[in-house]
DNA sequence: TCCCCAATGTTGGGAACACCAACACTACGC
DNA sequence: GCGTAGTGTTGGTGTTCCCAACATTGGGGA
């Protein structure tokens, strides 16, 4: 593989984008073989931790936008991941609930999720991917206040 | 801000996806307010740091497809920072060159990239960002052999 | 020498993620 | 009661990354 200019391979900002540019194509990978994509794992989880939720507090909690809410719900209620109905104590909002082929289908992703994350990180020892992952999150909550 | 699910936020691939996404805001907002978009940095600096190249050899260095160097390549030509020739020693190939207001253009990037760093680390000690760069460039080597 | 294969530039297309604007409607606080 | 904030939805945009196909050229092996 021919080697990028230094001035760019030296740049944080290189290192995360590439990183997370073969970060998304190994989970991709993963997920697309489970007939997934990243935006479903992300509502999977966020209505397993937090139960029934409204589609809008789903895109603040997973960073994902409303109108993009919509179609990753439209597409796990097709799947029969998730159901919507009209909250019955509001009249606008939607309530979205885990099934149990929702849940059944999160365990399997979180599994293909835990070997990327092996894989990935297989050349750090166990102190230095803890650092690694306390370095990350340092930086990254500076995003996020 | 709502919190993510922390099955999410505790992995890896979460932290540096997320981040790359700040990341690539901070750096096209820097970028577009220059006239410029993410390719066009990679180009520029490997024409800088390797001089005259074919479009291939600079999709090669700068990770980005064959087809997508053309369409940067023709931005960069319209906006006067690169020339493309034909190869004399070769029928087929391009030879790419910069142009001097390209390298101007180029210092102009990396002042706002460098900008972009400090904003990026500036939770971090010196001695932090020393290290999470190392711990990534490990990572990131495990997928360019 | 001739032929096949690799490399090159180019066109065209697609997927995923992130984001924005507008609309209709509802809930809530002043 | 009324305006403001919140909600779901539609539709569209931009960036990055990636793939397939094509015509053409260079180079290496039979």
């Amino acid at each position: 593989m021919d080697e990028p200019p230094g001035r760019l391979a030296r740049k944080p900002s290189w290192l995360i984008t590439q990183l997370a540019v073969h970060i998304r194509r190994l989970v991709a990978d993963s997920f697309t073989a489970a007939g997934a994509r990243g935006y479903h794992y992300r509502i999977l989880a966020a209505l397993d931790e937090f139960g029934p939720a409204s589609q809008a507090e789903l895109g603040r909690r997973c960073r994902v936008d409303r109108s993009d809410v919509v179609a990753a719900v439209n597409e796990l209620v097709e799947a029969g991941h998730v159901d919507r109905t009209p909250d019955p104590d509001h009249g606008r909002r939607n309530r979205v609930t885990l099934t149990a082929g929702g849940a059944a289908q999160l365990r399997r992703m979180d599994t293909l999720l835990d070997q990327v994350q092996d894989d990935l990180l297989e050349p750090l020892s166990a102190e230095d991917r803890a650092t690694l992952t306390r370095l990350l999150g340092r930086v990254l909550a500076r995003f996020e206040p």
